[in-house]
DNA sequence: CAGACAGCACTTTTT
DNA sequence: GTGCTGTCTG
């Protein structure tokens, strides 16, 4: 596509603005999207309207006749910010037969890879290996290897392979210091072992994506060349998060032209880089210039968002660390408008109460919820304020909580469909040949496997051979043989049918509905919905290998929900956005900054989360509000917390501090540099303090709100019932799974016995049975 | 082979 | 405190 011909037939095209598109710039923004030639940095202090340049530089673009939109290159980080920019830039410039390519990283180099695969060793529809695939083929690499998992935790391979990947590096880069860190100097032979691996599987993670696709640059200079000549325009945005390797893959797009002489423009805020635990480098943004020398320099520093309070504790706050660029955000408008509220609080019960009392006061007022968001450091902060939630009755969201791609059922389905579409596919084989229950265990599943390594093929082969054999036990051997032709019968289908078609068929074919009809737990129902959603996902879809490339790369779903809720998520992910309203609890030391994080990477650790606090306080348009809990509770254990020397960083003329009454024996505002060495125990009987027994007494009457809707999926919540109290009665008639219907005889904790009708006298757990 | 139980890690953030 | 994994047992 666009090739030179087509490129010039279709330059007869003229394109329109919709609308008046330089209109309502400021001069340096204007300045941003006219600066169309040459390497440019721009770089945009929180709310200075970047994403408006970004998009209106690319409509720019088009509507001069600079470039066709197909050759221009637009790069995001996230999936979320791809979409946002799609659906802008389609509704700014009319018409709009093919959008520039746009999207992550991963999936522009995915498009690709797909493109020239058999030059890298792969083949036609390549998987995409997602974390927890990763892990599984790790497992299996140290048990061949004869590694204690235990000791030498596959997880954190996985985390030295994904760093040596961000950082570009193929196993014989690896520096031997760093390999032979892992489980006594294995670490580079298996780096080496797993990639042999993914090759036989014919996939790859998420990092040889690029450290693929810059190899595929590197060894074949013509396709790189084309692609030369295919982008005109680069754009990439969040500059500050790139990585090594895909700054390296960048370059490469860009050596076309001489470095002072590329059409490439960058849009970052270094003040805004949090992402440098998974390897972004903030260099890459500091050093744009020497890189690309005679690059022209933008500041975009009038924000639109914030009041001058906010803007000042933020500008305070981040003003503190070192090696910035430096940026001082303004704005015109004269009132300082309410000033930052830090409050201290007994314990993180009662913080999340106080933020559940100040949003129904807002709500009240007339805010909507939406407009409101609770900004924390760490997820594990999240489960108290939802419970609170509950309990009010307030209408909350969620973000970033357990995706929907990664649920059990939907793996578990994606699965077949990838064994459909890739039969080489043994992760998915291993996955699935059990599931739901076949008779086919361990035992079988390892004659496979070693019939598999033993030629060479993968499981799937390996399964049809030994089908022929009389290696199997009879029972074995005819449920595989089963297996094997449902799968050819559905790749068969697979070819006419629609994708979501085909997805009902397997699950309802393979006994996998059966299997979630049998099971009467609570969330068997769940799974069914999700199993549905799944099908309606994929409607959209007309191949089924669009279909798996498009969920390997994007995780997340879009939830268009429109209802009017409170936002809870994490500071990183909250990028991006803006409220009315931000709440931000558990601003301690050890929680925010993170304890971890300064451990792990010292000063720099410390900056970054200063960063974060950036971040969290620019994301409110009216109001901060900031707390932090003098108790905590951290793995189980009640620990006190000194509030953040992030608080005494704040400018204390924008901040008005508020001291809930229980505050007790407490390290005010202020004190917190002197006072962090004040060890003396305020807390000698915390036991008897009213937070405490308050706490005591919510605890007990807290109910588990049951099943409710949190972004429309069915969320159930445990019920704590304290203990005791059972809810069955002796003589209770009661169903359980197995046993049929009984009557329980006697109680024992948890534990019942029960005399069913067809069973006998069994002992079995509470949890097993239901009200019959 | 399935279920029960003990032991353990987990609480940073994501493509 | 919770939820997962792996091992032991019937």
């Amino acid at each position: 596509m666009g090739g030179p011909i087509t490129s010039q037939l279709k330059r007869q095209q003229t394109y329109r603005a919709s609308v008046d598109y330089m209109a309502g710039l400021n001069p340096e923004q204007r300045e941003a999207v006219l600066q169309t030639e040459g390497p440019l940095l721009v770089l945009a202090g929180a709310g200075t309207g970047k994403t408006r340049v970004l998009i209106t530089r690319i409509a720019h673009i088009v509507l001069e006749g600079r470039a066709e939109p197909w050759e221009i290159l637009a790069v995001t980080f996230t999936n979320k910010a791809a979409r946002e920019m799609k659906e802008r830039v389609k509704n700014f410039v009319t018409p709009m037969p093919e959008l520039p390519w746009m999207g992550t990283f991963h999936s522009m180099a995915a498009r690709i890879l797909r493109t020239h695969a058999e030059l890298v060793g792969l083949t036609g529809p390549f998987t995409i290996l997602d974390t927890d695939d990763q892990i599984r083929l790790i497992k299996q690499l140290l048990d061949a290897e004869n590694i204690d998992e235990k000791r030498w935790p596959a997880r954190q391979f996985a985390g030295m392979l994904d760093g040596w990947k961000n950082r570009g590096l193929l196993p014989k880069d690896v520096p031997e210091r760093e390999s032979d860190d892992f489980a006594n100097g294995k670490g580079g032979k298996l780096y080496y072992d797993y990639q042999a691996r993914l090759k036989t599987l014919n996939a790859v993670d998420f990092g040889d994506l690029l450290l693929e696709c810059i190899r595929l640059f590197r060894e074949n200079p013509d396709i790189l060349a084309g692609y030369h000549r295919k982008f005109k325009y680069m754009l990439v945005d969040e500059y500050q998060d790139s990585n090594t390797a895909q700054y390296l893959w960048l370059r490469l797009l860009a050596q076309g032209k001489r470095a002072s002489e590329a059409n490439i423009c960058v849009v970052g805020d270094d003040d805004q880089s949090i992402y440098g635990w998974r390897g972004a480098e903030v260099d890459n943004i500091l050093r744009f210039e020497s890189d690309f020398p005679g690059a022209k320099v933008i500041k975009l520093e009038r924000n639109y968002r914030s009041t001058a309070n906010i803007l000042k504790a933020a500008s305070t706050i981040i003003a503190r660390n070192e090696g910035r660029l430096g940026k001082t955000l303004f704005t015109d408008i004269a009132e300082p408008g309410e000033p930052i509220s830090f409050t201290q609080v007994y314990d993180s019960e009662e913080e999340a109460r106080t933020i559940g009392e100040e949003v129904e006061q807002y709500q009240r007022a007339g805010e909507p919820l939406n407009s409101m968001a609770v900004l924390v450091r760490a997820s594990f902060q999240m489960r108290e304020l939802e419970e609170r939630f509950i309990t009010l009755g307030l209408n909350y969201r969620v973000v970033g909580g357990p995706r929907f791609y990664e649920r059990k059922e939907i793996r578990d389905a994606l699965a077949y469909l990838r064994l459909v579409a890739q039969p080489a596919d043994d992760l998915a084989f291993e996955r699935i040949i059990n599931v739901p229950k076949r008779g086919l265990g361990d035992s079988t599943v390892k004659l496979l496997m070693e019939a598999a390594r033993h030629q060479n093929v993968p499981l799937l082969s390996a399964t049809r051979m030994l089908i022929e054999t009389e290696e199997l036990k009879p029972k074995q051997r005819s449920t595989l043989r089963g297996l094997v032709s449902q799968f050819d019968n559905w790749a068969y289908r697979g070819e006419n049918l629609p994708p979501y078609q085909l997805v009902e068929q397997i699950l309802e074919e393979s006994g996998y509905m059966d299997m979630l009809a049998a099971d009467k737990s609570v969330e068997s129902q769940g799974r069914k919905e999700n199993l549905k959603e799944l099908s309606r996902s994929m409607e959209e879809f007309e191949t089924l290998g669009g279909f798996l490339e498009h969920i390997s790369l994007v995780m997340d779903r879009d939830s268009a929900d429109a209802s009017d809720a409170v936002t809870i998520m994490t500071l990183h992910s909250a990028k991006g956005l803006e409220f009315n309203t931000v709440f931000l609890p558990g601003w301690e030391d050890g929680t925010f900054p993170s304890q971890r994080s300064m451990d792990e990477s010292g000063r720099a650790g410390l900056e970054e989360e200063r960063r974060l606090a950036y971040v969290g306080i620019t994301r409110g348009r009216k109001r901060v509000r900031i707390s932090a809990a003098q108790n905590r509770r951290i793995h189980g254990l009640w620990q006190s917390a000194i509030p953040s020397r992030f608080v005494d960083e704040l400018p204390p003329d924008a901040v008005e501090v508020t001291d809930r009454g229980s505050a007790y024996g407490g390290y005010g505002y202020g004190g917190g540099a002197a006072s962090r060495f004040n060890k003396a125990d305020p807390f000698e009987s915390v036991y008897e303090t009213p937070g405490w027994q308050r706490a005591r007494a919510n605890q007990a009457n807290r109910k588990g709100g049951g099943p409710l809707t949190i972004e429309g999926e069915l969320v159930a919540r445990s019920v704590d019932l304290g203990g005791q109290s059972s809810g069955y009665a002796l003589g209770d008639r009661v169903f359980h799974q197995k046993f049929g219907y009984g009557a329980i005889q006697s109680i024992e904790g948890n534990k019942l016995t029960i005399d069913f009708e067809k069973a006998g006298t069994k002992k079995v757990l509470e949890s097993f049975v239901s009200k019959g």
